[in-house]
DNA sequence: TCTTGCGGTACTAAGACGGG
DNA sequence: CCCGTCTTAGTACCGCAAGA
């Protein structure tokens, strides 16, 4: 077993196709194949089912976390060694779509001009998506939005921001916008819970949901009376002054929203992770 | 409903190539 | 020269859609 077989054997669990693998990997299939084939003969075990496509079985299941770690572990020998002072190489992030349209825009703007070397990548998704991420080495650190509960990631909070309630501005009172549909968050999304906590209290059990999965399709969906949601203050506040929304404020217990920058245990810290972590520190007590 | 052709998939055999 | 790795060429299987 050596490294390219490993690294010929994640592309297939992860495409789940030895054609795309081999597309990737810039074999043709053929090789691939046998690749698999002569690493199932070496270990004497069937790693993938083969039926229209590739998938692992448990024995591969297994073998994926190992090969995983190996293979992090390389570039993490590779990186501690050829890591500078200078912030240098690939920083790959990930944040939720609230985060990166309110958090990370200046700060990466901002980052960028200080260390343009490092070649940054953003993805946005959903917190669930992006902490499996962090947990297969596929994201060097991300902005969630819930705290977790997982020894193999190690998360600080880093903003702390207050929810506000909004509705179209023609809302008279609280009690009228609770009565409306929410707009929200399509999954895992900690607002809609609080949401839910604080309704059940004031006696309201059943809601009606409209599912969004971008914070500006929500506030645009609220301006124009589509219903209310529950969002973060700052990001309403200009909206507020020209008259498109109206907000009202919920109990603390149920208003405060926090995320947390989250990253592998395991993961080398960089250089260029570092600062980006001090920056975003420095963001978040302003 | 059955047949046929097509596209996508994986597998095998043979040979080229390069490093030790 | 041997061995491991890779490519080329060809085969087989499966699912799907179109047509009889």
């Amino acid at each position: 077993m050596d490294i390219n077989e490993l690294r010929i054997f994640l592309a297939v669990a992860s495409e789940g196709s030895i054609t795309k693998a081999a597309q990737i990997l810039g074999y043709v299939q053929s090789n691939v194949t046998a690749r698999v084939q002569q690493l199932e003969a070496e270990l004497n075990t069937q790693l993938f089912y083969r039926q229209r496509g590739m998938l692992l079985t448990p024995a591969g299941e297994k073998l994926l976390s190992y090969a995983e770690q190996i293979i992090h572990l390389l570039e993490e020998a590779h990186k501690a060694l050829n890591d500078s002072t200078e912030p240098i190489g690939r920083l790959m992030l990930g944040a939720t779509h609230t985060a990166s349209a309110m958090y990370l825009p200046s700060i990466l703007a901002n980052y960028f001009k200080l260390y343009p070397k490092v070649e940054l990548s953003l993805m946005t998704d959903y917190s669930a998506e992006l902490v499996e991420k962090i947990r297969h080495f596929q994201l060097h650190g991300a902005l969630v939005k819930s705290e977790l509960n997982d020894e193999s990631i190690v998360q600080e909070l880093v903003f702390e921001e207050q929810l506000v309630l909004i509705s179209a501005p023609e809302m008279k009172n609280i009690e009228e916008v609770c009565h409306q549909p929410f707009l929200m968050n399509t999954k895992g999304c900690p607002h809609r819970d609080q949401l839910e906590t604080w309704l059940k209290t004031i006696g309201i059990g059943k809601i009606r949901y409209l599912e969004f999965n971008h914070p500006d399709a929500i506030i645009q969906g609220v301006i124009s009376g589509l219903g209310a949601s529950l969002v973060p203050k700052s990001s309403i506040l200009s909206l507020e002054i020209k008259g498109l929304v109206r907000s009202f404020e919920i109990p603390e217990q149920y208003s405060t929203a926090k995320t947390f920058f989250i990253r592998h245990k395991d993961s080398l810290m960089t250089n260029a992770l570092s600062k980006f972590i001090e920056m975003l520190k420095q963001s978040s007590q302003h």
